[in-house]
DNA sequence: AAGTATTTTAAACAAATGATTAAAACCAAT
DNA sequence: ATTGGTTTTAATCATTTGTTTAAAATACTT
């Protein structure tokens, strides 16, 4: 088997069909890209797609899988990492979940919609995730909490908030910056004081106390 | 014109394709749901789609007309009351939107895909959502900052902020309950919970002083 | 009840779309 | 150069899908 000892420096066919697809996948899900639009952005003939990856379905199988991989694999790293306190997870996450955003603005929505309508088509790779509840660092707020450092709150909402704060400016930006009137560049800009501003809200709010408060 | 005189307690049947279509496109978004599809949702013939409201194409920007009034009517009203301060907005804001959500999970996905699709196909209506820079409610928070009430913040981050944790615990419920593992009675409780605490925890993070602490 | 307008239906159409085929082009080793 | 494998291409197929049509059924008016 001769394999392509021709196009070392050159993208291969098949990795030319995987970022057209994950680029056309990501920003318009399943139903709304044509094989041919693949094809197209790829720069290839219509056929190559089902000769390299048999059919659509599995080509978009292939991408959510990476997709989905890139979009936990912070997760599971951070979140058992034995050698940090809480501060120092919360800062690293925020700061590492920031970049891969911005570097891939359209990742966010398009995880969340495809577990919206197929919440168990990853149930398996969830379970990976699933372990969260019992990670190092659900442990560390607990014992926190336990011991008076923080109020009682529970994971839910802990874990919510965080994760709106890191997402949801990329989930909303065009909504965001047309209702604050501000441009790309502004835009950005925020999101990267968002880095260092976000631990320290997400700290605001444990201290808040809000448990107490609403009984 | 002799117009449906009898069906006055039944649905009608333009309103059955309404009901079928909101249902599915909000749910699946417009490529993933086929005209046969809202048929059958809605119990009548094909052809009636295409009789009542001309293509697919044009019961879907009527849908999504109806659900984006439905998205920004809430922010429109809150925010230039003249009668209410920060906090009593706040409130009223965070308890109607997470009732409308409550009702209507897939709305907020549904939206902000659309609009991140295509940001310009609403441009017109934001510009009625556009006044909330200059609506009462922000004037209202810059004059608390100005008067050193609450520290200095962006109303970007303001807005983000208060936008990420009312919607993105229903955009991201599939993961969140599965992370959390708690079940749907469960993560209703939290929903119901939030609109206590989200108030709570804006005005800690407002308190925060954030800007000041990244310098 | 007859006549007229409206609504509903089954069938069909045309275009779009995912996939396949068979031949051509290409490549590396002999 | 020839061979044998791999990759690429243009053409074609079979379904799906949005829409239309013409007839049937229904509702309303006189």
């Amino acid at each position: 088997m001769a394999k392509q000892l021709k196009k070392k420096i050159d993208q291969t066919t098949e990795e030319k069909i995987k970022i057209a697809a994950r680029k056309l996948f990501t920003r318009k899900g399943f139903a709304a890209v044509k094989t041919r639009d693949i094809a197209e952005e790829a720069g290839i003939n219509l056929a190559l797609l089902n000769y390299y990856f048999r059919s659509k379905e599995k080509l978009f199988k292939l991408i959510m899988e990476e997709s989905f991989l890139q979009f936990v694999k912070g997760i599971a790293e951070q979140f058992n990492d034995e050698n940090t306190n809480i501060d120092e997870k919360i800062e690293k996450l925020v700061e590492s979940y920031i970049d891969l955003f911005s570097q891939y603005p359209d990742l966010p929505l398009f995880i969340l919609s495809e577990l919206r309508e197929h919440p168990d088509a990853f149930s398996s790779r969830l379970d990976a995730v699933t372990g969260i509840s019992r990670s190092v660092f659900v442990k560390q707020i607990r014992e926190a909490m336990k011991n008076g450092v923080y109020p009682e709150m529970h994971t839910f909402h802990f874990l919510a908030n965080m994760m709106s704060l890191i997402v949801f400016p990329f989930i909303g930006s065009p909504m965001l910056m047309k209702i604050t009137d501000i441009s790309v560049k502004q835009y950005q800009e925020m999101i990267q004081e968002r880095k260092k501003m976000i631990p320290i809200w997400i700290k605001a709010m444990l201290k808040s106390n809000a448990y107490k408060l609403i009984k």
